[in-house]
DNA sequence: ACCTGAACACCGTTCAAGT
DNA sequence: ACCTGAACACCGTTCAAGT
C-alpha cells in the first residue's frame, strides 16, 4: 500500500535557482508529455530538466500537480473561450465548438483525458482546473437548454463526460475523426424533434 | 524498452498437474480481477492460485491471455445473445439491449473496457475475442440500418467504440447509470426524424 | 513436460546529507 | 531554503536449476 502524496499548495519559490528549476521542470514535462504521454516516467522528466528526482518531487508532490502546471493555463484559455461563446447566435453550435476545443486539449497529451476525469473526484490543483472547466461547460449547457436546443434532462456532467469519452477513444486509436464522434454524441443531446 | 511478450497459441497441457494449475490460475484471476481490477499484480494472482510466478507466465505469456481466459466465454455468450436478438421485432431496441449487455460485461472488471479496446489492434486471443464481439455487433447494426432505424453513415466501429467509452466512463466513476448514457448515445445514432 | 523462485530491470517515492 | 542521489518498495519478466 503506497500512499500517493497529497497535493499541497506550495508557495512560489523564493530563491532564483528554485524558480529556474521549476520552470525547467515544467518545460521538460511539456515536451515529455507530448512525446511519450502523460504517464512518462518522472525520472525521465527530471533528467530532461537537468535536475535531481528529489527536486521534481519538492516542486510537484504528485504527478497531477505537474500535469496541472503544464495544462492549467490552457484550461483557462478554454474557460475564456466559453465566455466568448456564451454570446453566440447558435447556442448548441457554440457548445459543440467548445466541446471540440476541450477534446483537442485532452487529445494533445496521451493519457490526459483519463487524468482529468480521475481528477474530477480529487482535491489538488488539477481537480480545481477540472472544476473550472466544468463550470464553463455548465454555462454553455444552460444557455443551450434555455433556447430549447438541448434535451431538458441532460446534465453538464453527462455532456462533459461524453466529450471526455470521445477524447479517450481517440487517444486509444479507436477513432480517427473526433468531429465525427462529437457530431454523433451531440445529436443525442439535442432536443428530440418529433417527440 | 521492455518488449511485451507475444501471445502464443499454447496447446492444452498434457500433464494433469499442469491442467490443474492452469484452472487454479484462471479462478484466482477471476476473483482477483473482480476485487482489484484487471490490472491487479500478477504476483498476487499467482499467490492466490498457490503457484509460482513462473508457472503463471508459462500458461499465460501476457496479461491479455489471462484476461481472455477469464472473460472469453462471456464474450461467446454475448455473441450468442446477438444471434438471438437478430430475430427481434425492433432491431434498434435489440441493438440497444445488446450494447447494454456488452457494457455490463466490460464494467464487471475495472480496466476491462480499456484492455478490450486496446486489443482491437493486437494479435492475441483477446484480440480474437474482440473481433468476434465486433462481428456480432456488425450484424445487429446492419439489421437496424436495413429497417431504417439507424443513420446510414454510422459504422459498427463507431457504435462499439461509443459503447466502450460509456463503459469506461462508468468504470471511472463519472456515471452512475449506464442505461442513461447509452440512451443518449443511441439516440445520436438513430436516423434523424425531421431530416 | 512442467514447476520454482531467485535475479534483474524499471519506476515511484522518501530522506539523510549536503550547499 | 533548496538540491542531490542513494535507498527502498513494488511489480514485470526471465531463466537456471530442479522434479
Amino acid at each position: 500500500m503506497t500512499a500517493t502524496p497529497r497535493a499541497v499548495d506550495r508557495p512560489r519559490p523564493r530563491r532564483a535557482d528554485a524558480r529556474r528549476n521549476r520552470a525547467r521542470l515544467v518545460e521538460a514535462a511539456r515536451t515529455a508529455f507530448a512525446e511519450a504521454g502523460a504517464d512518462v516516467p518522472l525520472e525521465e522528466v527530471a533528467r530532461r530538466a537537468g535536475v535531481g528526482i528529489g527536486t521534481l518531487y519538492r516542486h510537484f508532490p504528485c504527478r497531477d500537480d505537474l500535469i496541472e502546471a503544464v495544462v492549467g493555463d490552457r484550461v483557462d484559455e478554454l474557460v475564456a473561450e466559453a465566455e466568448e461563446l456564451l454570446g453566440a447566435d447558435d447556442p448548441v453550435g457554440a457548445l459543440r465548438r467548445w466541446l471540440r476545443a476541450a477534446v483537442d486539449l485532452a487529445v494533445g497529451y496521451r493519457g490526459l483525458a483519463a487524468s482529468l476525469v480521475a481528477a474530477a473526484q480529487g482535491e489538488g490543483r488539477l481537480s480545481e482546473a477540472f472544476r473550472r472547466q466544468e463550470a464553463a461547460a455548465d454555462a454553455l449547457v444552460a444557455r443551450a437548454r434555455e433556447v430549447g436546443g438541448l434535451r431538458a434532462d441532460v446534465t453538464t456532467a453527462e455532456v462533459l463526460g461524453l466529450a471526455s469519452a470521445v477524447a479517450w477513444l481517440v487517444e486509444q486509436g479507436r477513432a480517427t475523426d473526433p468531429d465525427r464522434l462529437l457530431d454523433l454524441v451531440v445529436d443525442g443531446l439535442r432536443r428530440p424533434a418529433g417527440g
